[in-house]
DNA sequence: CGCATGCATTGAACTAGGACAAGAAATGAA
DNA sequence: TTCATTTCTTGTCCTAGTTCAATGCATGCG
């Protein structure tokens, strides 16, 4: 049950059993239907959640009206609006909903800081996974900016090999920040290469 | 002299005296003049640095040879390649240059570990900062997407007031991920409002 | 089973922004 | 001060991607 979440977050700090029993205490597990939405836009956003399985999308409602996916995360990944809503004291700006039928660990922002004060070494491991998600937002900014939409979107294919079977084409086009039917246009043409 | 950043410091953890003692004796302070190139692409990026005075580019080159700058640092912002270089072990993908005379103080990782080994708090402030990157680094990504090129203009001249004085229009373009010459027909169109 | 709603495809007309070129203005170095 | 280099502007043409249909295709659901 817990293999999973222990071996992600001990990817770049080594924990110690009683670390990880500690850790493992303060996990909620959650199971959650698809289409449900765990975070609306205006709230607060009082979780983070590491995916065991399932699929779920982060987006955000443009001034025109327009859904923007900002991610997908699926099996080990970490969801949150973290960067706006926890510390920042500042309701979300982004909603996010399940996809498929998932299964959760959640934390709040209060278990975490009884993590760190009973564990600090897990402050270093946050930390860490901060930083990839930042490595990660870096690249997708530097892949919106200077790529076509064609790159974009055989890049996308190629880091996420499943998720194009998993979920509809017009989220993937809403990820690439693209229309839809642009991205059916790049895709007959790739066809017939 | 160490008051600016012992304030930047200090914004989300309160340090006792002595924390801020270690902290400051293990800074390198170093004044550098305009148009160095402190990281170049293919380099380990082997600081973190404070701007005391100045003003820095960070930017990459894209496939077809033009620069697209990430961030523009002024007084009290940290620049770093953290994301890729650090931790991850990969030469940078960015350059870091100085548009201005400069004054910094430095961290090598080395001394960042050291710091955190001393006084462990250091390492939750600069999680906090980590965050607050990755928000800033979101929201652009957001602008990016969302936004239309003169909407991202004025969003930049409400946010960095001071910037577009100090630096030549083509790399607010650039910042802005549009071309110089569009920049300037949104220009001239916003003047005669 | 049949129906409705959402999903993908295709085409035609449109637009934001880019590429290129050439001149004007500003900056800076000797 | 002069000359050179960089920066900014303006115009013309061009293209990647959008918008708005219309149509066929899957589905899930009573």
């Amino acid at each position: 049950m817990y293999s999973q979440i222990n071996k992600n977050i001990s990817r770049y700090v080594t924990f110690k059993p009683e670390e990880l029993e500690i850790f493992n205490s303060l996990l909620e597990y959650k199971s959650v239907p698809k289409k449900t939405i765990l975070l609306h836009e205006g709230e607060m956003c009082n979780f983070e959640a590491f995916v065991i399985k399932g699929c779920v999308r982060k987006y955000y409602i443009d001034a025109n009206g327009f859904e923007v996916i900002l991610q997908f995360a699926i099996e080990n990944a970490w969801v949150s609006d973290i960067s706006f809503s926890i510390y920042e004291d500042k309701p979300s700006r982004v909603y996010i909903e399940t996809l498929e039928d998932c299964e959760f660990f959640m934390f709040s922002p209060d278990t975490k800081e009884e993590l760190f004060a009973k564990a600090p070494k897990f402050e270093r491991a946050f930390r860490i996974l901060m930083q990839r998600n930042l490595a990660v937002t870096q690249e997708r900014l530097f892949n919106t900016i200077s790529k076509t939409a064609t790159e974009k979107y055989l890049e996308f294919l190629d880091h996420y090999p499943t998720l194009s079977q998993r979920v509809a084409q017009h989220y993937i086009a809403s990820y690439l920040g693209i229309s839809a039917e642009f991205l059916s246009k790049i895709r007959t043409k790739i066809a017939k290469h």
